[in-house]
RNA sequence: GGCCCGGUGGUGAAAUUGGUAUACACGCAAGACUUAAAAUCUUGUGACAGCAAUGUCGUGUGGGUUCGAGUCCCACCCGGGCCACCA
């Protein structure tokens, strides 16, 4: 067969759109593929008909595809990007194709610390450089051609946005679910703020910029997103997000079910309580340790309880310190910051205070240690040693030579002695050393021992959680202001009212040493705008750049109309991300954050799509905070997103990081330039799996924009009045595979698919019917929008006007309601495969002996038993392995093998 | 230490979820077209043996279940991610 295209008489076009016919270079089919000039005609059109732009409340099917809109930083479009966002837009335009009213908006998340940064290392302010960058990306993104929907353009930085972020924080106040309080924060020091603890990384690092944290006590608005664990929790099954996005969340909320247990401090009125989850091994404890930071130590020094501790310092077992050993460690202790305590390794220190603590269950005396590893924040601060089955403890025991108690055997991991640290915990066993427990497992036993010592008074079932409040104030100037002002005169008069005692935090706030009222600012008067500030630098002191502007510090009280002041704090960069995606819904809106009518029509968001890194930061923000407009009224459904996926990172050529100084960087527009849009879209989704991390490769963009040439010539070329019937087959299949990739997200597999029928195609003799030619395009337009719309446009000039698919069909609704003037290719039907078609009449029958490939023949589909035996005994292959011997066992698996067993 | 992914050619990776292992792409080798280059096309490409037909081995390691295992079970090794002296 030939396999010169050139051969082949080039089809004659004309297109009903001017713009193709210019293009097309009139008469002649056979111009080269030239991405630059098709990309940027093509979109400029789609553009302007307004093909992407969502329908509010119509009657097709929503479906609501959400990015996770960009920071527009200075660096511009990261290859990453696009990535999660062609991939996003095949499945938004196949969406659109089945006749679904897709939403797919963008827009800027542009406050925070990055906008700052970049700001203060170029030398322009903010609110100058942001709308540049912004301006950037947006040429950038609109030359890719993603079908956005930029009517609905949002900027979390735009004060008509962030006026409803401050509302959602007055909601949040008015709830008594944003408070201050004082508390350690993570303190960066180059960046001079605080920060989440989402923020820093294991080692103490600030995420962004790789500083050393500290712990510093500041005062601070928190909100009370602990109040949502269970929910935030629970709700994880009601979504579907992958299971390694809900498990992270599962363990950042950390939710602990276990006792507080007390125990009584010998020779004076003081009681130790420890909380613990393994309460079924605690007639194994042998003593109690408790952090430098647990109010005990702090008495320590009290007169009352010296005669105790100059007696014992007396007593001979127990290594005794003296008081001034105690007190040098607790200091020592206390100094350190929790980093350098965990940097210290594991090797345990410690003090013995000289006091026993009783276990109530055996009577058991329990010496009282000090230790620093226990944390103060963790717990109750205190914990029950159980060396017999606790790692940490069996190493405290044995640096101090405490006594080791085994209470539970028969586990896998049991030994007679514990000769190893590892062999301490088991999942399974058995109790002993136990009195009532013993012979019962260790869940069972640890329900009786909880009832038991309730039952006592000696202990109280509590819940714990690792997940803490969020802080949600910063000391920086690029952020939307706290809507709170302080009043003096507002306090005395409210604070002689005040039955209860007050809380600072909650009733009142000490500035300067003197109290004031906090009065949230009505709503009425939002936004509270960002003022124009020339010297924004963070000043290091705790407190915000905002405190300098002091004609925008000092206001009249909302209430009094006295002389108050600003809150100088602003929100963190999460703020304005929490709820974006409702002001698309309503974005002009000026009433509400989004009407509510379309927040009904619109959510729940039906596919989210975004990284990894913010399992624990924006995903779990928002959700707590959609969850708790929800509760308000404001919100129609319980969670905001129905199912999320989340993508793989896309690194340098090198494996690593793209990053500046690796010199790894892809820049997307190059790759435009030079290949054009159209294949570097594909080549990201072909790459690999959609949510693995996968290295940059040049070569691999060649080989997809081979394909897409090579797509070029054969629909230009190999386009006849008749198809291949063995072609049809493979078209169907790949429509068919094509079609369920896109739908979980298998994009890599999908255009391997494409590429494998373009192949066939190309091996053909016969070619392909244009009305299969113009099916193909159909599958390729969400990968490859521009050329597939090109050459649709040029095959379908072939014709005498009417397009031949299925669209035209009357009872088929078109892909967008309100215009269909242009015949795009993007608004076409999806096409449906045929499973009779798709399904060769001829098939591979594997012959197996002993489940060991030993032969293939060509059969007829849906064969029987029966067939399929007497042929395959025919082939001289088998009966070689076969000989003479009867098969004992034959298994047939219908149109796929049959296999003799002898 | 906990939880979660993953390990398949020279490379990125496929495999209808227990049924032809290595699809697709890259790279490489040989060849065609061309004055030449680009572009394009053809053939080959898991390892070993063989001129070949073909055979043996082969999905991190060792066992197991099965007619049949990349896929399921048990034990282990290695790499990655998140959390972490979390009581």
């Amino acid at each position: 067969m030939s396999k010169n295209l050139d051969k082949y008489e080039p089809k004659k076009i004309e297109s009903k759109w001017p713009h193709s016919a210019t293009q097309s270079g009139a008469s002649r089919g056979k111009q080269a593929y030239n991405p630059d000039i098709i990309e940027s005609k093509w979109q400029k059109l789609w553009e302007q008909e307004g093909f992407w732009q969502a329908v509010d409340f119509s009657r097709k099917p929503k479906f609501y595809t959400l990015i996770e809109f960009p920071y527009p930083s200075g660096a511009g479009l990261h290859v990453g990007h696009i990535r999660s966002w062609s991939a996003m837009d095949a499945y938004a335009r196949k969406k659109r194709m089945q006749g679904y009213n897709v939403l797919y908006p963008i827009g800027w998340d542009a406050f925070g610390l990055p906008a700052e940064n970049y700001a203060l290392k170029m030398g322009v302010h903010p609110s100058k450089i942001v709308p540049e960058n912004i301006k950037k990306f947006k040429a950038q993104i609109k030359s890719l051609g993603l079908s956005f929907d930029w009517s609905r353009e949002i900027d979390t930085t735009d004060s008509k946005y962030y006026r409803w972020t401050q509302w959602i924080f007055l909601q949040f106040f008015k709830k008594g679910l944003a408070y201050q309080d004082d508390v350690p924060v993570n303190w960066c020091r180059s960046c001079k703020t605080n920060l989440a603890d989402e923020e820093v990384l294991a080692d103490g690092t600030h995420e962004r910029c790789g500083t050393k944290t500290e712990k510093r006590m500041q005062k601070q608005w928190l909100l009370r997103i602990t109040k949502y664990a269970d929910r935030l929790l629970a709700d994880l099954a009601t979504v579907d997000y992958p299971q390694m996005i809900s498990q992270q969340q599962i363990n950042w909320i950390g939710r602990k079910e276990g006792i507080d247990i007390s125990y009584e401090v010998e020779g004076v009125v003081e009681k130790i309580v420890c909380f613990t989850t393994r309460p079924d091994t605690n007639f194994g404890a042998t003593f109690i340790v408790v952090g430098p930071e647990h109010p005990f130590v702090k008495k320590l020094s009290n007169s009352k309880f010296q005669p105790v501790l100059d007696r014992v310092e007396t007593r001979s077992g127990i290594p005794n310190s003296t008081k001034e050993q105690i007190r040098k460690y607790v200091e020592r202790a206390t100094n350190k910051s929790e980093i350098e305590r965990i940097a210290e390794g594991r090797k345990k220190t410690g003090v013995f205070t000289g006091f026993y603590a009783i276990n109530q269950l055996n009577g058991n005396r329990l010496p009282v240690w000090i230790s620093d590893f226990v944390l103060g924040h963790v717990g109750t601060g205190a914990v029950v040693g159980v060396p017999g089955h606790d790692k940490r403890d069996f190493e405290f025991a044995k640096q101090f030579k405490l006594p080791v108690v085994r209470v539970v055997v028969g586990s896998d991991k049991d030994r007679s002695s514990i000769t190893r640290i590892e062999q301490v915990q088991e999942a399974e066993g058995t109790m002993i050393n136990s009195e009532f427990l013993n012979g019962l497992g260790i869940h069972e036993a640890t329900k009786v021992i909880m009832d038991h010592l309730e039952k006592k008074g000696w202990g109280e079932r509590v819940t714990t959680y690792h997940l803490r409040d969020w802080v949600f104030s910063r000391q920086h100037y690029w952020g939307e202001p706290i809507p709170i002002i302080y009043c003096r005169k507002c306090w005395e008069v409210k604070s002689e009212k005040l039955k209860v005692k007050s809380v600072e935090g909650r009733d009142f706030r000490i500035i300067n040493s003197q109290e004031y009222a906090i009065v949230p600012v009505p709503q009425e008067d939002l936004p509270v705008e960002l003022p124009y500030l020339a010297k924004y630098e963070p000043t290091g002191t705790g407190e915000s750049p905002l405190a300098l502007a002091k004609n925008w510090v000092n206001v009249s009280c909302p209430n009094c109309k006295g002389k108050a002041r600003r809150e100088t704090d602003t929100m963190p960069n999460w703020a304005g991300s929490n709820w974006y995606f409702l002001r698309y819904l309503d974005p002009e809106n000026s009433k509400a954050l989004a009407a509510r009518k379309k927040m009904d029509y619109w959510m729940p968001v039906d596919l989210y799509q975004g990284g990894f890194e913010h399992t624990t930061l924006h995903l779990l923000y928002s959700r707590f905070v959609y969850k708790f407009l929800y509760d308000a009224g404001v919100v129609p459904t319980s969670e905001p997103y129905a199912k999320r996926r989340a993508h793989g990172i896309v690194l340098g050529a090198d494996s690593r990081k793209m990053s500046k100084s690796f010199g790894n960087v892809v820049n997307p527009e190059e790759i435009v330039e030079k290949y054009g849009a159209d294949t570097l879209r594909v080549y990201e989704m072909f790459m690999g799996p959609f949510d693995r991390t996968i290295a940059w490769s040049q070569e691999g963009v060649e080989g997809c924009s081979r394909f897409l040439r090579k797509v070029w010539r054969l629909v230009l070329n190999r386009v006849g009045t008749g198809s291949d019937s063995e072609l049809i087959g493979k078209l169907e299949k790949t429509i068919e595979k094509v079609s369920e990739d896109i739908e979980v997200t298998k994009f890599n597999t999908a255009v391997a698919a494409m590429m494998e029928f373009v192949n066939a195609w190309q091996d053909s003799s016969k070619g392909l019917s244009r009305s299969d030619a113009e099916k193909f395009l159909l599958i390729l337009a969400p990968f490859a929008p521009h050329i597939a719309e090109e050459l649709w446009q040029r095959v379908k000039g072939t014709t005498s006007g009417q397009s031949t698919t299925s669209t035209k069909g009357s009872e088929n609704p078109k892909a967008c309601d309100t215009r269909d003037t242009l015949d795009s290719i993007h608004l076409q039907l999806w096409p449906k495969y045929d499973p009779k078609l798709a399904e060769a009449n001829e098939i591979v029958l594997v012959i197996q002996v002993n489940g060991r490939v030993r032969d293939k023949i060509a059969v007829e589909r849906g064969i029987d038993q029966e067939q399929a035996q007497k042929l395959a005994l025919e082939s001289s292959k088998v009966t070689k392995y076969l000989g003479k011997v009867k098969p004992k066992r034959t298994i047939f698996v219908h149109n796929r093998l049959i296999n003799f067993v002898v």
